[in-house]
This record gives C-alpha cells, sequence and structure tokens, in this order.
DNA sequence: CAAACAAGCATTTTT
DNA sequence: TGCTTGTTTG
C-alpha cells in the first residue's frame, strides 16, 4: 500500500509500543472526531506525530490527504521535523502549517472566486491602523473618542466571531454605501453604528487594494468555502484527516474553519458512523483535536475556551481521551501547578502527576526593586553555571509583559552573561524594514494603497501631506487605486509643476523596479537590494548622523540576508512568497530548534513561553498588577486567564524553578509599591524555599506600623539596610550559598564596587560599561538611590522578623506579608466574592528628587535642614515637581517628620519634610 | 515642506 | 521615563 519511496512505514508495534496506555489509545483511535486533553508535559506532541504516522501506515492514508494545523510556524516546523524523522522525506510535502498559512495557501490558489486577487497583500496590525486612520480622516470621526485601536479590536471581534459588514451595516446603519464620498459621521449618539460603517469601508478598501489583514485570512477562507461549493468540494475530498494543535486557542472563525473542511455540516444527510476503520474518500474528514483548556491564555485576540469545553457536544460520535501523565517537570513543581489552576472555577477537574519523583523545592525570592530582582537572577544563573555546570540554554526567564525585559537584559549584560530576548519589538515591525516591504508590497500589488502611500514619500522627495491629498482625490473621484492615479497624473488638474515632476520619479522609480523583480533571472534578494539602493532608503540612512540609523543600515542588510537564505529554502523563491514568510513570522519562531543549542539564557513572555519546556525557569514579576496585570484583576474571567498563564509558565520548568517578585517596581519612570502576587500564596507553602521572604522596604514598614504610619506616598527612607545589609547581609549571605556566590567572578565585581545596592556605586559601574544603556539604567538608578538614599536607620529593629524570613518558612502563614496583609482583601482565591476596592499597586516614591537633585549627587544624604517646627498646617509652600500647595496636616517625627501638603490639582502628596525639594513662603 | 520642539500618552499578552 | 504625535517656525 505505500509505494511512496519518501514514506517509511512504521509498524503499529514501533509507533505503540513505548507509550502509555492513554496515549497508544488516542494515537490508535479511529472515529470521526477525537478530543485529545492533553496536560502540560504529556507527551502531546509525540502524541500527535505517531498518530499522524499511524493514519499513514495503519489506515492507508495519503500524505496528501492530511491536514496538520499548528499555531506558530515553529510548532509547525517541529512537528515536521518530528514526522521526517519518523515517516521520512514525506512530510516534507505535507500540509503541516499555522491557520493562517494554511489559508493563505488556500485563498492564493482559489481566492479568485471571491475576488482576491493571488498576489493580494496582507496587512499587519500596523498598516491596518493606518488604514482606519485614513478612513477616520475622511469621515470625520474623532479618533480621540474612537481611537482606531479601539475600531480595530472591534472589528477584529466581529472578523473573529464572523460577522460580516454586510450584515452590520443592515442592522446598524442601512442608508450607508461603502466608498460613498463626502460622508461624514462626525459624533454620532450611537457607536454601533459607528463601528459598522467604519467596518464596511475598511473592508471595502481593503477589497480595492486587494489586501487581507490576519483576521480575514480565516474569515475570507470560510467565506470562500461557503460560497464556492466547488472550491469546498475540492478542499473536503482533499483532506481527509484533519489535526489541530493547542485547540483551546481556536476562535470561533477558526473553529467554523475546521468543521467546513472537514464537511461536517455538508456530511449532515449520511451522518459520520461510528466503526467505520478509516475516514474513507467521501464524507466527513475525521478530526482529531489536542488541546487543554487549562492552557487558554488567548481570550484576549478571541480564542473561545468553549470549542474544547463543548467538542462533545459540537461533533457527533466524539471521543475523548485525557492524558494527565507528565514526564516533563517535577512532582514538586506540578503540585504547585495544580494548587494554582485549582483555584479556576467551573473547570474540569485535572491533576497532572509524575514518576519523575519530588524533586527540589521552588526557590522563591522577594527583590527591593526591579534591578535587584534581575541582579540576583543574573547571579543565580551565574552559580547554577558554575557550580552545577547547568547549560545557559537550559534556563530560561520569564515575564507578563515585554517591558520587564529591560531590567533582566541589563543585569545579565552587566554580569557578562550570555542571553537571547525573544519578542518584543518584532524585526519586521522596525521601521526601516516595513518601509523596504513597502516597497517590496508596493512592486507585487499596486494596488495595496496602505503600502504605496506609506513609502510615496520616504525617504524625502518633497512628496509631502499636500501632494498626496491631491492624487489621493483623484482616485477617489475615479475610484482607483492610488497608484493608478500617479501613473495618470497627466490628467490630473492643478498639480503644482514641482510636485508633478517629482510624482513622474516615483512614478518611473516604481516602474523600474517593477520591471527588474518581472525579470525571472533576479531572485528575492536581488530585488531586496535594488529597492534598497534606488529607493534611497540607504542612503538617506547612511548619510544620517543620528546613531540610531546606523543599527537600521544594519537591519535592512539583514534583511536582505533573509531574503537570501530563504532563497536556499524554497525550489522557486518568488518575491510574493518571500513577502508571506514575512507577514506570517511569530516571535517563538526566532527560537532555536531542537537540538540546536544557543547556549544562551531566554528571556521571553509567558505567552511566548507555551509550548516550551527549560530545566531551570524563572517566573519573575510576581506581584499584583504585574502578573495578574492590573488590567486583568478586575474581572473574573481575565482573572481567571491570568492564572492559566501562571499554570503555563510553572509547568514551562522540567527540574527547577524559581519564583521572584519585586516590592518596588519603576514603571513610566514612577516607582510604585507592589504586593506579592496572588499566585504566590495559592502555591503551598511549604513548597517554596523563600531565600528572601521580605523585601527590606516591607519589613520596615512591618515595623513601623504600630507607630501609626503605614501609608504611602512619602519620599522613600530606605537606608543603608535597605541595599547594603539586606541584600549582602542577612537575607542572602546568610544563606548556605552566600559565599560562592558573592566569590562567583561575574557577580564579584558587583559585590566589591560598592556595599549599596540602590545607590551610586551600582549606577555608575553600569553606567560607564555601555553608553547605550547608560544613560537610561544610570539615571534610574540614580533616582531611585536618591530617593532611597542612604540615610542611616541603623539599630532600630529589624530584628525577629529578618531572622526568621531568612530561615525559611517557618512562622510565616501564606498571608503574612506584613502588616498591611490583611487590607488587601484579594480573597485567597474563591471567585468574585471579596473583591477589595483598594488599589494594590500604589505610588511610594513621588517624583520627589527631581531632576536637578537626581542630576547632582547621587545616593548622597542630602538633608534640606528644614525643621518640622517652622511649618504648620494651612502653611504655602513651593515644590520643584509639583509647585505651589498648601499644607494639610504634619507628623512631628524629628528628623524623619513628614508633612502632607495639597498641591490642588496635582494631588495631595505626603513628603519627608527633610528630603523633600520644597521651600517655605 | 522639513526640521525642531513640545505635549501627551503609554504597556498586557500575538497569529 | 521614552516614544509617538502634533504644532510651530524657518
Amino acid at each position: 500500500m505505500q509505494q511512496d519511496p519518501d514514506l517509511i512505514a512504521r509498524t503499529a508495534n514501533e509507533l505503540v509500543g513505548d507509550l502509555n496506555p492513554q496515549q497508544a489509545e488516542a494515537v490508535q483511535y479511529r472515529g470521526p472526531a477525537l478530543l485529545i486533553g492533553a496536560g502540560a508535559g504529556s507527551g502531546k506532541t509525540r502524541v500527535l506525530t505517531r498518530r499522524i504516522a499511524y493514519i499513514l501506515s495503519q489506515f492507508g492514508a495519503w500524505p496528501s490527504q492530511i491536514l496538520a494545523i499548528t499555531f506558530t510556524n515553529k510548532a509547525a516546523a517541529e512537528m515536521r521535523e518530528r514526522l521526517s524523522a519518523l515517516i521520512g522525506p514525506v512530510a516534507e510535502r505535507m500540509w503541516v502549517s499555522t491557520f493562517h498559512s494554511a489559508c493563505v495557501r488556500i485563498l492564493r490558489r482559489d481566492g479568485k472566486s471571491i475576488g482576491l486577487d493571488s498576489g493580494f497583500s496582507i496587512y499587519d496590525t500596523a498598516d491596518c491602523e493606518r488604514l482606519v486612520k485614513l478612513i477616520a480622516a475622511d469621515l470625520n470621526i474623532d479618533v480621540k473618542r474612537y481611537t482606531p485601536r479601539a475600531i480595530l479590536s472591534r472589528i477584529s471581534d466581529y472578523k473573529n466571531n464572523l460577522e460580516g459588514w454586510q450584515d452590520k451595516l443592515r442592522e446598524q446603519a442601512p442608508d450607508y454605501r461603502p466608498g460613498q464620498r463626502g460622508y461624514q459621521i462626525g459624533n454620532p449618539g450611537n457607536a454601533e453604528a459607528l463601528y459598522a460603517i467604519v467596518y464596511a469601508e475598511y473592508q471595502h478598501r481593503l477589497a480595492a487594494a486587494n489586501a487581507v489583514d490576519f483576521d480575514d485570512l480565516i474569515g475570507r477562507t470560510v467565506e470562500l468555502l461557503r460560497r464556492d461549493p466547488a472550491v469546498a468540494d475540492y478542499y473536503r475530498h482533499k483532506f481527509r484527516y484533519i489535526l489541530v494543535d493547542e485547540y483551546q486557542d481556536t476562535n470561533h472563525a477558526q473553529y467554523v474553519l475546521i468543521r467546513e473542511l472537514a464537511g461536517v455540516d455538508a456530511a449532515k444527510g449520511a451522518p459520520a458512523p461510528a466503526n467505520m476503520p478509516y475516514a474513507g474518500r467521501e464524507g466527513q474528514a475525521w478530526i482529531t483535536v489536542v488541546g487543554d483548556s487549562d492552557q487558554s491564555i488567548y481570550a484576549f485576540r478571541g480564542a473561545d475556551i468553549r470549542n474544547i469545553q463543548d467538542f462533545e457536544q459540537d461533533f457527533p460520535n466524539a471521543k475523548t481521551i485525557m492524558l494527565e501523565q507528565n514526564y516533563r517537570s517535577t512532582q514538586t513543581i506540578l503540585d504547585a501547578a495544580n494548587a494554582v489552576i485549582a483555584h479556576n472555577e467551573g473547570r474540569k477537574p485535572k491533576k497532572l502527576w509524575t514518576a519523575l519523583g519530588k524533586g527540589e523545592p521552588i526557590v522563591g525570592y522577594a527583590a527591593d526593586n526591579a534591578q535587584q530582582e534581575a541582579a540576583w537572577i543574573a547571579g543565580e544563573i551565574a552559580r547554577l553555571h558554575g557550580e552545577e555546570n547547568i547549560g545557559y540554554s537550559d534556563m530560561a526567564i520569564m515575564y507578563r509583559a515585554n517591558a520587564q525585559s529591560r531590567s533582566l537584559e541589563e543585569a545579565l549584560i552587566n554580569a557578562g552573561l550570555p542571553y537571547q530576548l525573544v519578542g518584543g519589538t518584532r524585526f519586521y515591525e522596525r521601521r526601516e524594514i516595513k518601509d523596504a516591504i513597502a516597497y517590496l508590497q508596493g512592486i507585487v500589488n499596486p494596488a495595496d494603497d496602505v503600502n504605496m502611500r506609506r513609502i510615496l514619500n520616504v525617504p524625502k522627495r518633497g512628496l509631502g501631506a499636500r501632494a498626496e491629498a491631491i492624487v489621493a482625490g483623484y482616485a477617489e473621484t475615479n475610484a482607483i487605486p492610488f497608484y493608478a492615479a500617479i501613473e495618470r497624473l497627466d490628467s490630473i488638474e492643478g498639480v503644482p509643476t514641482r510636485t508633478a515632476n517629482q510624482l513622474r520619479a516615483f512614478r518611473d522609480l516604481m516602474d523600474g523596479l517593477r520591471k527588474f523583480a518581472a525579470d525571472p533571472a533576479n531572485r528575492p534578494s536581488d530585488i531586496v537590494a535594488e529597492v534598497l539602493s534606488k529607493s534611497g532608503l540607504l542612503d538617506e540612512l547612511k548619510k544620517s548622523e543620528d546613531p540610531q540609523d546606523a543599527s537600521r543600515v544594519e537591519n535592512l542588510s539583514q534583511l536582505q540576508s533573509v531574503a537570501a537564505e530563504f532563497e536556499q529554502n524554497t525550489p522557486d523563491a518568488t518575491l510574493a512568497g518571500f513577502l508571506e514568510t514575512t507577514a506570517l513570522v511569530a516571535d517563538s519562531d526566532q527560537l532555536p530548534g531542537e537540538g540546536e543549542d544557543s547556549g544562551k539564557v531566554t528571556l521571553m513572555t509567558l505567552h511566548t513561553a507555551k509550548g516550551l519546556e527549560y530545566p531551570v525557569v524563572f517566573l519573575t514579576g510576581m506581584e499584583q498588577g504585574t502578573f495578574p496585570h492590573s488590567r486583568a484583576m478586575e474581572d473574573a474571567s481575565e482573572l481567571s486567564e491570568e492564572r492559566r498563564l501562571a499554570y503555563v509558565g510553572i509547568t514551562r520548568a522540567k527540574r527547577r524553578l524559581y519564583v521572584t517578585r519585586a516590592a518596588v517596581r519603576a514603571q513610566w519612570g514612577q516607582a510604585n509599591e507592589m504586593m506579592p502576587s496572588q499566585f504566590l500564596d495559592e502555591i503551598p507553602d511549604g513548597l517554596i524555599d523563600w531565600k528572601r521572604r521580605e523585601a527590606g522596604v516591607e519589613r520596615m514598614r512591618a515595623n513601623w506600623s504600630n507607630g501609626g504610619f503605614d501609608d504611602d506616598e512619602f519620599g522613600g527612607w530606605g537606608d543603608d539596610d535597605f541595599g547594603g545589609t539586606t541584600y549582602g547581609g542577612s537575607a542572602y549571605g546568610s544563606g548556605s550559598r552566600g559565599g560562592s556566590y558573592g566569590s562567583s567572578s561575574s557577580y564579584g565585581s558587583y559585590g566589591s564596587t560598592g556595599s549599596t545596592y540602590g545607590s551610586s556605586s551600582y549606577g555608575s559601574s553600569y553606567g560607564s560599561s555601555d553608553s547605550g544603556y547608560g544613560s537610561s539604567y544610570g539615571s534610574g538608578t540614580r533616582r531611585f538611590g536618591a530617593n532611597a538614599g542612604s540615610r542611616s536607620r541603623s539599630g532600630s529593629g529589624t530584628g525577629s522578623r529578618s531572622g526568621s524570613s531568612s530561615n525559611g518558612r517557618s512562622g510565616y502563614g501564606s498571608r503574612s506579608y506584613g502588616s498591611s496583609g490583611s487590607s488587601y482583601g484579594y480573597g485567597s482565591g474563591s471567585g468574585s466574592s471579596s473583591r477589595s476596592g483598594r488599589v494594590t499597586t500604589r505610588r511610594v516614591a513621588p517624583k520627589a528628587a527631581g531632576s536637578s537633585s537626581a542630576a547632582g549627587s547621587a545616593g548622597t544624604p542630602r538633608d534640606n535642614g528644614l525643621n518640622i517646627a517652622d511649618f504648620h498646617v494651612g502653611d504655602r509652600i513651593t515644590h520643584d515637581m509639583y509647585g505651589l500647595g498648601t499644607i494639610v496636616d504634619t507628623l512631628d517625627k524629628g528628623p524623619k517628620s513628614v508633612i502632607t501638603v495639597d498641591f490642588g490639582s496635582a494631588g495631595t502628596k505626603r513628603l519627608m519634610l527633610n528630603r523633600a525639594p520644597i521651600e517655605k513662603l
């Protein structure tokens, strides 16, 4: 049955002999619909690839009959690789791809029947935003009230739910005709109508530009399958086995797409027989979906968890097989994960277990601030590498949001540790790259107005807003694309001669490039080179003085390399094909594949980390407001999603898990005091070995609280304990590893440069090491150092608490985070019952140490010599930053006296009298 | 029309 | 704090 020389036939025993019973059952199951509930680390990919091999060799299916869908290109590549190893080179020819690339392939081939020319452009988020802005300008929409982002997110919702613009328009604004001119919305009371109109107009212009956005790739493919029976038949006949990975992250459109491709509803007349040995050539294709509802973390982008929850109702004769044995992590890690996820309501109980044994405890660390958190992690990584011989590439640092990567990077640079950062501003989103791509897109698809208008004046060639408006007006009047108007510029009236000349030059440029691209002898990388030089993009950047532009030149040359690489890997590489790969890359795609050792520590967001595993994982920023993210804490369902994200993060770790937090985190240049994450409370206390349980500030706070002073917004009065003693001393130093840690090479310099952490010694040594980071980092540290200061407060009882905390858990209940704990009622996880109205992140350091003081003497004690006796309620003062204010309260604490000042619009602040930059009037 | 400057806003997470 | 956007001036 297998004449295909590229296909290695496998016996059933080869495919299931080494699997556990549930895995084996999943691989071999015969039936129209199978849900594999695959817990984290349960061998999901293995089962999926084995099942594909099994279908080929035991069901007798052709490779071309299989469609395997993943969410990222990397996952697809990995699956393909594993398949190759299992069944041979035939894997290279199979449809193993992401939803999006599978749809592109279908639309390129068959999109004509819904009006898509095969050279269509794929707009990324930035392109879409430009388009919405153009529309908003034309319709006179107030973009302050309706931001393009908000409009787009609404449009995305519509598309994810397959709500067409025609229906929306009919419901909300039946008199609007897409493409009509001079329509002014202004500010309608009816927001829904506005959304409907913009949606319709947006689709109209996408169609005119022969372009689609990400969501359209799915939605328009569904539309194609529904509208064109011949096309639908073709694919239903072709794909007899459809397998979908990460099914919990599918949205409604993707769900329908699968149904349509499988012909579930078309086959209704002949219900899927339950006892067929294989799918056969007719009727409904067989569907296998794999997923874990506890790892659904993309609801914000439309993923509908019900797809997986309701699978058995949705597909006739469906079968569910659960995989709960974990082969990845230690029992300790799984216990933590299980405990956390158990706090989510309305989920099917599921308990991962492992045969790997208990393993080491989770290590916890509470830092004073993000910089210290990062430095501690860097030190720990150096130690693990040096003492335990753990490779850098076996360690990963994860965080909730990309912005958190900065301090971590800085610490790693400072410690001289190799790292790679995944995500952040993506290569293809960089301005210069987008510019170059826009040229390429314009060559391939001249109707692409968004990209044409983007490059009209890039590089500067004297074609500004005015010229653009003239051309756009003509194009609109004549209902032709923007570029077509330029080609006809001789018939446009009222074009200044200069502008006309420039437009002609632009037209000649584009025509020349297009001719160049049309020559089959020129490959994509040649075209990229031609575009870069002829357009003047490269010249402009090379001439520039801006140091940033040097790296832009680098990036552009890298783009050319990418194109060259693409040619290497693709038999007949076309420019359009190249553009496609650039449009659909994901962050995780940059990660090295299996078996490649980067030799570097990996930094990435928790979202990016899904599907990956590392022997050592650092989960950072475990604070209320950071993780869970502040915008997700109010809403029960969003909080559940955060918790699933925590579950994903914990289960990435194979052997060792670290959880760290910072008591103070600076964001937007403001220091905020952060409460420990509720997820930390949800991990059973006995599983965590706290190397440092409380940050310095928290300990002090606890001690002062009985003095009745526990409120916010005073200039931090950290002292030497804050940095020196606490960090190098009791909490850390007394741990068994203190000595070796301090003496490890990369870290040693740090320890030796100064006794205090937050103050100048660190900032300056860093600042001098790298000019690029120096300014932002150095100043940030200095500012904090100035605030936290080095006023000595020695002796005031850091006693019992610090002692016991450094010894670990004893004596600490899971809720005893200092005195303030009880006032933060986020209730230990039981749903929405107790939601405190209190904000959990608070500003602790006023912007006080304004530019003047911060710039000067970093870390020196600066007593302004003011005396509390001179200040009374009602007195007027000025503050360097807040301006005029009136004293509303004073608190005499000697040198630590505090005044409360009402600054009117700037708010009411509590200020440390002797440190605040104020003047009495 | 471009360059320089000021103001306002921003951070979830991504195919 | 840092970036993007808008405004002003030459």
